[in-house]
DNA sequence: AGCACGCCGACT
DNA sequence: GTCGGCGTGCTC
């Protein structure tokens, strides 16, 4: 008897062995019995053997599917990721499938039902239904072949069908073949030297494998140079694949695509439903779409013939996965292309310090865009010393003389801060109490508007109290400024100018980001005031000034990626100030106007300042001059988090001490999330094979341990959150 | 993850 | 007297 070994939807290690009475292979789904219920799971492998007492080996009740589910080279894929990440092979394998797949849905297209007159009904008199005159219509626009725009309930169909006038059939739909007449519409925009370059070099290559870092500056055109890659792609038959950052899906963008390309496109978005998700999912499975554009989890999405995958922004921390299964979308998607064979393009005008390290090394073929489109300007940038300065919430004299300027010459400003709420403090003026959550130990951040305290951890929110709960006093006062406060203060500095505030908080109700990006277009004096949601790839014409109003936030970071990420915002806010034929300026609020990583940036620019960063990275040995892994563990009274991990340190060291570099165990960067206590400790080592090797030994070491399921607790391979 | 078993606190 | 809280253990 063949025996089955399947992956389950589990936070297991290990596959569950059955036995198997009827034809099936490996990577289709099964229903199989587990405890005492049902469940779905994948077959990973078949053979005659089993670890287990064969005695007491279950059986496959059904087999799902007629082929895997999976293309090969998926299947390949996230067998790979399994084993990089060390997360339970079917926690990876279901995270990939669309969730009525993992429900158990037939992975095959509908058929399509459709009503269509009986004998009947195409000879009966018109007028016998003269009583009934929606069912009389109904008949009738089903002769004239107007039915798609009659809009008539389902219960008139259905009483035409008992009296057999018209009946239900079904078909099988037909299959799209987009290649046959698919054509590029020609683009109005002249290529300049380097798109061209661009262009040419990664199609000669011959749709092989190799990565491709596109790095062009904001307004140089990397759009367009996609465009003309895709164009090449899709006109040799096959399909491709573009990843975009999570809010980066701009209307504008996919516009373009849908114009220029006589074939049909899929956006996976989050408006999506369940069956809609299935739809492209099969649709790029059959090959009967030409692009796929997606955020992060679009990347497990099958193609019949997958001709190229494209990374927008790939620099975004958006493509890292930050709970579960900590994938990075970026890194797995150059695996794909390896193992399809085919190119990849990474784009940024600010790439990562892992990319660009690559590009240097030669692993990647960088193509640069220098010129910006048209006759824009590079902003003029300046630092604006704090020191000594009075402030009204954040601002300085000096920044709301420049907003007064380009206010008055019709202008729009746009100020930066990246703290949501009015005050990130609640403090007792007599007694020094602070509001804090008592699940996480953090301050609350007060918001006016809503009247509440919000936890920005949890997101709980709780009512402001009236009294302080230690002394009693009724003084309480908010510290500290966030953009609420900023745009109320605005209010008050600039009574007669549009203030438009745009973080998560108003951003939240749906359509509210197009209604201000609406009224931001229509021009004229206005005041943007947002968190980095603004940095995020809309276009605003008619802004001249940029101010960042605290700098030091990002500078003085215990996050060693904290100064890269203030230089990829800095630079994208930078490159949208004057975009058209108007000069821009970008102002900078600190306190510590030398230093030096700052000054580089706004004297030479990112590409310096990078190469800077790498070199302080390799001195360091931080990433990309090391290779990381950061453990997490979590429980609710505080003790066997820490003491899993001390006993994990100590069993490291005295196993790899000579190799490996431990921090910790420390206490997570958000110590009490949801009542449970997190701690972490960080494994650091030069080599990544090693480094892998080590995980697979100290997983099967704790897999020994007791007090391992005691905590809650995951390994995050290549963490970027430490 | 589910689901059951099992042992201590506030209630119809 | 029970309902139900979540700690613990197991799933081929």
């Amino acid at each position: 008897m063949p025996i089955a070994h399947v992956a389950l939807p589990v936070p297991l290690y290990q596959l569950y062995d059955y036995s198997l009475a009827m034809p099936a292979q490996v990577g289709m789904r099964v229903k199989v019995p587990f405890g005492k219920r049902d469940t779905i799971g994948i077959i990973v492998n078949i053979d005659e053997k089993t670890e287990f007492n064969v005695k007491k080996l279950k059986t496959i009740k059904a087999v799902i599917d007629s082929e895997p589910v999976f293309t090969p080279s998926i299947w390949q894929l996230l067998n790979w990721a399994a084993s990089y990440y060390h997360y339970p092979i079917g926690e990876v394998l279901f995270h990939a499938m669309p969730i009525l797949l993992r429900q158990g849905r037939h992975a095959f297209k509908e058929e399509i039902k459709q009503w269509q007159l009986t004998q009947l009904g195409k000879q009966i008199d018109l007028e016998s239904l003269s009583r009934a005159p929606k069912q009389q219509l109904l008949l009738s626009s089903f002769r004239n072949n107007t039915i798609s725009n009659t809009n008539i309930s389902n219960t008139v169909y259905h009483e035409l069908q008992k009296k057999q006038l018209i009946e239900q059939v079904s078909h099988q739909p037909d299959h799209i073949q987009w290649q046959t007449n698919f054509s590029a519409n020609a683009s109005s925009i002249q290529l300049n030297k380097e798109q061209s370059y661009a262009i040419e070099t990664v199609n000669k290559q011959n749709q092989q494998f190799e990565v491709f870092l596109l790095e062009g500056v904001t307004g140089s055109g990397k759009t367009e140079v996609y465009l003309n890659i895709l164009s090449n792609i899709l006109t040799a038959g096959k399909q491709a694949l573009v990843l975009v950052p999570e809010i980066g899906l701009t209307p504008q963008t996919i516009k373009r695509f849908k114009q220029r390309f006589n074939a049909p496109i899929d956006i996976l978005h989050s408006g999506l439903t369940d069956k809609q998700r299935l739809a492209v999912w099969l649709r790029s499975k059959n090959g009967e779409n030409a692009i796929v554009v997606g955020t992060r989890s679009s990347l497990f999405t099958p193609f019949k013939d997958l001709g190229v995958i494209i990374i927008d922004e790939e620099h975004d921390s958006s493509y890292k996965q930050q709970e579960g299964w900590r994938y990075h979308a970026r890194d797995l998607a150059i695996i794909r292309a390896k193992f399809n064979n085919i190119p990849i393009i990474l784009g940024s005008a600010t790439p990562s310090l892992e990319t660009l390290n690559n590009a240097q090394n030669d692993k990647y073929h960088l193509l640069q865009l220098t010129e910006r489109a048209g006759n824009a300007t590079l902003a003029k940038q300046s630092i604006l010393d704090l020191r000594g300065l009075v402030l009204t919430a954040g601002l300085s004299q000096p920044l709301i003389e420049q907003i007064k300027k380009h206010l008055s010459n019709n202008n729009q400003v746009m100020l930066f801060l990246n703290r949501r709420g009015f005050s990130p403090l609640l403090i007792c003026h007599d007694c020094g109490w602070i509001a804090e959550c008592p699940r996480c130990d953090r301050p609350y951040t007060f918001h006016q508007k809503q009247h509440k305290l919000i936890c920005h951890y949890c997101d709980t929110p709780r009512a402001v109290p009236k009294q302080c709960p230690k002394c009693g006093s009724t003084h309480l006062m908010p510290i500290g400024f966030g953009t609420e406060q900023l745009e109320q203060q605005l209010e008050i500095l600039f009574p007669n100018i549009k203030i438009s505030r745009i973080d998560r908080d108003t951003v939240s109700k749906k359509g509210a980001l197009d209604n201000y990006l609406h009224s931001i277009q229509q021009g004229g004096a206005h005041i943007l005031v947002g968190t980095q949601i603004l940095a995020k790839g809309h276009h605003f014409p008619d802004v001249t000034l940029v101010g960042i109003v605290d700098v030091d936030g990002a500078l003085f970071s215990s996050d060693f990626r904290a100064t890269e990420r203030f230089a990829q915002i800095y630079t994208q806010v930078s490159g949208r100030a004057g975009r058209a034929a108007k000069a821009g300026q970008v102002i900078l609020q600190t306190y510590h106007p030398d230093h030096p990583l700052l000054n580089v940036l706004l004297t030479e620019g990112y590409q310096k300042f990078a190469k800077l960063t790498l070199q302080e990275r390799k001195q360091t040995q931080l990433p990309p001059f090391s290779y990381q892994a950061l453990i997490r563990a979590a429980d609710r009274n505080n003790y066997y988090a820490p003491t899993l991990l001390q006993h994990i340190y100590d069993w490291l060291k005295a196993h790899y001490n000579h190799t490996l570099w431990q921090l910790g165990p420390m206490p997570a960067s958000q110590p009490k999330k949801a009542g449970y206590h997190r701690w972490q400790l960080l494994l650091q080592h030069t080599n990544r094979q090693h480094l892998q090797q080590i995980l697979n030994q100290l997983l099967i070491e704790i897999g020994q341990w007791s007090e391992t399921s005691k905590v809650r607790w995951s390994i995050d391979v290549d963490p970027i959150d430490n």
